[in-house]
Order: structure tokens, then sequence, then C-alpha cells
DNA sequence: CATGAATGAGGCTTCATTCAT
DNA sequence: TATGAATGAAGCCTCATTCAT
């Protein structure tokens, strides 16, 4: 967690450090990532990175986590209360999540890092506890869905909420095979608006919300 | 690809270099791995290695695809020819992939961590040749259950293919998740035997050949 | 030497400090103190600590020099004005700076340190006087046991006393090399009580003054 | 211990790094010293002291056994093999001591600071296997005075030796007292021979050898 | 007088690769 | 073809001290 010090500073230097670290954990899974690379982009003295921070795995889960918090803020916020179907539910969920990414593209990408993060000596304990903080917000997705009988009731709501971040992420890596192309370029991509970045992913979403409605109902 | 030299070795000597280099990559993700403590556990000149192989990345390539094909071939002569329905096809699938993580966890773990590898200047363009080696093979999967009419017609046979890859993968998290406990360490627990370990996994591939079989038909 | 500032430090802060700062040089030798783990445990800002000294090596000199008044103010308190005999005097003098660092572990142990400090440039100066200050102390015990006749008459004054120096010292040696154990673990064993400590120590303070006896009559 | 890379090192270059080495760990304490100097001083690569050695305490623990085995090998060579006195015996194994000190500084004064070196978290182990093997040394010199009869019977050799180690260091003290004049100091003076030297630290070894006979017989 | 953020030098260590033998 | 010493950049982190508020 951020020393006090860290939360005592200007808002416009906490914010700017902050976006240099993003950019890096998101460029670099956290090994490859560079604490010299974030002090030189923010134009900090090496040491100060300690004042905010207990050590470069303390900033780590500091940025991952509040990333993880951002994204499903903005999904709670942003889906509708009614969904008429479970098509359209999951529809929603997945667009707006790919919405979160090309709207921050940094953050989406750290998350997404994050998630192929494999478990080593020095993150561990971490990621388990991320993976159990990501998987608690889909179970919430999960449950609304169950609550509205749009799922099977054989099928047990942790389950549901498997399927419900696996085929998230299956959606990026679908949309890769079929436009041989990088998902994360795509998300950083300048020349297209979020809506029209929606629109050529919009096949992928739907290829999978088919198959993700056959599993569930 | 590894140069001449490599394959004039005695046979004794490229099988202890080869082993020691896998078990260092499949501990350590690629930036991580550490050609010093190859040489060092192989027992060979620090120099030697670039005789081999041209650098790092080169001597990871190789040992990606070989662990790709190895892992392939193993599962292609495994499964039964004449599958009775596409749940026992899936079942067998999956199981044979379990199995053979299970029998050679170096490879198995290898190649899961290379799935996790987040696309990077170094690695780049590897990767994305892995991806496709390894679809191109469960391509030939999704094509045999096509053949036999297992799969509805309307869907492609990359997106089916593309479905049997994921799913394989998702066995294993869904398995972390109900375990609570990391598929890798179980994969090296040396108090369970592979059969013992099927038994336990079981019921992950269960529920996902399930969900799988309800995206198919 | 403290600044007004210090001086001025209410009685409860000003020991607060104190004591933190004590622990910290009790622990770790000069260099290795952190005036960073110092301020953080006794919860003052960091640049308070330059508003009551000057510097790092001006506060140690605060601390060591107030260790040894204490520990001499104690040891003269405590001892008989009129010992029978050289031997009991010894007993006594040696049994008083034991008892002292049971007592205070850690101004005990920072006078331990001190004493092992090596000369460097920082300190240089310092630990001279420091060894000056201690050696006048002793001083004045032989000067006692001279007084009394207990001392042989050619045996200058400055040597006897080196030579009580010199033995107090060496009985937390020898402790050692007979409990094959650090003397400072022991001072900090809290499973012994001071006097259950003097019990096992008791030996090795006979033995060298048996030794001493034989040096000075 | 030193790698091989070490050991198969040119008797020039090896010689010339172990020179640096030992005057920067004689001139400061374990903590104070610095690899970077030394690479510095030895004009090597800053990786190259990790071919030579495992790191820092490895290279340390060389050094120090290393100038243990050196002085007591001169010591054991020049003592006389029958002192006709317990007084000339020890007369002769303190001048010894101090002449090894005179003719390898270097050595000497790393030995000292070892002996001061106090227990901390990296070095310990090593401390006091160090303490052990200096005791070894005088125990065989203590041995060989009691078989002599030169010690009286109720004086366990493990007391004796250890009185014989601690008057050696002593001596050092007590010359420091008396010249106001720092040992260390002393043994570096260029101006004066090894045997002006001997002379002008004569007295001090008379005291303690006066004084030491007085607690052995 | 107190605060605490900033500083940047310096600490030890690991690394992939080169190249003379 | 094998060897293994050399390289030096880069890694993370700690430190005592300063100074604007």
């Amino acid at each position: 967690m951020p020393k006090p010090t860290f939360l005592n500073l200007s808002e416009e230097k906490r914010r700017r450090f902050v976006d240099v670290a993003l950019k890096e954990f998101a460029e670099y899974e956290y090994r490859a990532a560079s604490l010299n690379r974030i002090v030189a982009g923010a134009d900090i003295a090496k040491g100060s990175i300690y004042q905010y921070f207990e050590n470069k795995k303390d900033l780590y889960q500091y940025l991952v986590t509040y990333a993880a918090r951002e994204k499903f803020r903005f999904m709670a916020l942003n889906l509708r209360e009614n969904p008429p179907t479970l098509k359209a539910f999951l529809f929603d969920l997945f667009t707006l999540s790919r919405l979160f990414d090309f709207q921050n593209p940094a953050l989406g990408k750290l998350l997404l890092n994050t998630a192929l993060e494999v478990e080593n000596e020095e993150l561990n304990g971490f990621l388990q506890e991320f993976r159990k903080l990501t998987a608690s917000f889909y179970a919430e997705f999960a449950q609304g869905a169950a609550k509205r009988r749009f799922i099977r009731q054989d099928i047990d709501i942790s389950f549901a909420s498997f399927l419900l971040e696996s085929f998230d992420k299956m959606i990026c890596q679908y949309f890769e095979v079929k436009a041989d192309r990088l998902y994360l370029d795509f998300v950083l991509d300048r020349r297209l608006s979020a809506e029209e970045k929606l629109e050529k992913i919009k096949s992928a979403i739907d290829s999978l919300v088919m198959a993700l409605l056959g599993a569930l109902v």
C-alpha cells in the first residue's frame, strides 16, 4: 500500500507518477518493468519512489488493484439494470469490458498482463489475491444473471462466474486470431475511435456470446 | 534454430543440456530464466551455449517448439480413431492433454508459460508463430470432429479449434479455482501418481466438456 | 552535543526519541544504524533529528556518552565503600557491571558496540575520546583499590585501571566461549531474570577475578 | 570459498586482486568495505568479482581465513621449540604476533577488525566459526606450555588459551593507551622499521607478560 | 520549531554476450 | 569445437542530509 507520502502528494504530481508507472507496467510484465524508467519518465529522483511505496512489488500491487477497481466500477456503473435477455446481458458485459480497454488502454493492458503473470516467488500471494478479487467481481455479475433466472439451475454460480471471466478474455484472443493482429496494438491504435473499435470487435463478441449461451442455458 | 554444432553433440550431452534448459524455462518465464544457471546446471562451458544456439531467444524457440511438437505427437498418437460421441472425444482430448502434463511436467509447464508470455519486443514474432503452431494442432482435432459431424454446421472450424484450445487451458484454471491450489504445484506433486491426478482433475474436465458441448452442438 | 531544541523537548518526547535511538545503535553498529528507522520508530519528522542534533555522529556521541555516564554512575553508587579484600572488590565491580547490562540491555550493548567500533574517518576523534572517558572511570576504581593498598606498589595506576577495564570485557567473552552462546543474546534472554543471569555468569567472573588477583598482588 | 575461476587466475592477477581486497577490508569494517572500491582499485570489471566469489561475504570469509592461517603459520614456524621459561615463551609469542602485524599490516589489521566485528545477521555463523578457529590456534600454544608444566595444574587449557588470546590483543590496546596513538597507525608508520617498532612496543609486552605470569603460575 | 518530500550517490548483485586461447 | 574469464550495463534498494513550507 502507498505510504502517506504518496497520498500527500499534489494531485498533479501523483497523477503524473501514476500515469508513467501504469504505462510501464502495461508495456512490460512485472519483472521486465523498470523502476529506473519510471523515475526517468516521471522526472523524479530515484529515491522518491521509495518514499511513495515500500518497493517494486508494493507499487505494482497498488497499480493493479487500482486498475481492477476502476474497471469494475466502470462496468457496474454502465450495465443496464434490467437486461431483457441473457444474450443482451452478456453482450453488454463484454462490450463494456472492451470499451473500458479502449478508453483506458494502460489500465486495461495492465490487467491483462497481470492475468497472464506466471506465479513466482516474489509476487506469489498477491497474484492469488488478485485472482480472487477479479473472480469476486465476475461473481457479482453472475449472481445478477442467476437472480433473473437467466442461467440453468444446475450450474453453480462459481462456475458461471468462471465462464464469464474466461470468455471475457477469450474475446480478445479470438479477435487476435481473426484479425491476425495483437489485441493490444489494436487497443492502442490511434487511427480508430473507441466506437470504431467496438464495431470491429463486435463479431468476436457475438461469436463468444453465442457459445457461452449454449453453455449456460 | 540450433546450429549444426548442437546436432553433432553426443546424444547424452545434448539430452542433459536440453533437460536442464527445459527445467529452467519451465520454472522461470523467459526474462527471468538464466543462461548462467543453465550452463551451471548442465555443466557446460558458458561459451558453448553460443556454439549451439544463436542466443537466448533462439534456444527458447527451439525448446518451446520441441515441447509443442512432443505434446501434440503424444495426443495424436493416443487419441481414439473413432470416438463414439463428441463428448467422449472431448473428454479424451482434454484428459490426454492433462496426462501429458503429468508425465512431462517440464514440457507441460513450459508450454503453459509460453502461452502466458506477454508480447514484447524481444520475443515478438515468435510468440505469434507459436500461437499459430498450437492453433494448427487444435485445428486438426477440430477437423476430425467436424468430419464426424460432431459439430454444428454453422460453426466454422477455426472457431471450433479456438474453443478447443481455450477450453483446454480453462480446465487448468478451473481446477485452480476449485482446488484453491496452483495447477503447476499440483502437476509437480510427488505424492500423487498420474492416475490419481487424473482422478482429481476429472470433475473440472467434466464441467468444461459439458459447457463446450453446449457451445458446439 | 544536542542542540537547545532537543533540551526544550517535552520529557516524554525526548525520552521516546532517546529510547528508540538507543535501541537502534544497540542493535546495529554505527554505520549500519539507520536514522530512517529511528525517525520511523520514534514517530518524529525526518527533519527533526537535525533540529536536535548536528548529524548522525553528533547523535551517536550523545547517546554513547550518556550510556557511559549512566553505567558508571550506577556502579559507583552501588559499590561497597569499604570492601574487605581486593577479591571482594573485584567481584563486586564486575558483578555490578554485568548487572547493569542485564537491567539496561540497550545501554549495555551500545557501550559494548562502541568499544568494538573500528577507528574510521567519520568517527575518528570521538572513539579516542570515548576510550579516555571509560578509562578515567576505571581509573577511579583502580585509585580506590590502590588507596586501600590492595594492589602491589610497583604496579602503576594506569596499568591497573587498564587491566580492570580489559578484564571486565573479558568476562563477557569468556562467558561466550564457555556457554557457546553470544553474551548479547544472553543479556536479552527474557526467560531469565537478572538474578538468574548473574548466577550463570558467576563462574566466568570467578575465573577472571582469580586471574586478575594473580596479576595485581 | 573462491570459485574455480579465481583459482585459475594468473598468479599476478590473483595477487593484485587479493592485495587490493585485503587493504579494503583492513581499512574498513565489513559493512563499510566497498566492492566498488575494490574493483576500481584492482582495475577489473564489476562483474568479475562474482566470477571469483559468491558474494561479498564469501570474499570476506576467504580473506579472513587466509589471514588467520598465514598469521598462525608464521607464529608456529618461528616459535622456539624449547623455550626455557614461561616468561620467555610468552614474550616470544606476543613478539611474533606483533612482528607479523608489522610485516603484514593488511593481514594483521584485517584480523583485528574481524575480532572486533559485531555479530550481525549477515556475517553470523562465520564470526563464530572464525572465533573458534583462532581459539584453536591459541589452544595449541597453550597446550605446548602446559606440556612443559609451565602452567599451574588447576588452570584448564581452555582458560589458559583464552587468556593467551586476550592478552595478545591487550598488548595492542595497552600500547595505544601509553603511546596515545592508534596501534594501527603505528603499524603503518613508514618511518619506523619492524625492529624499531618492536623496540617501542616491548615495554607493553613486558607489562602484560608479567601480569599474565601472575595469572598463570 | 516542525514537517516530510526530494535528493542522488552509492550499495550489492545478475545478466547475456564476447573473444582470446 | 570448447572453454571460461571479462565485460559493463542495468537491476532494486538504502542512505544521510537538505530545504521549502
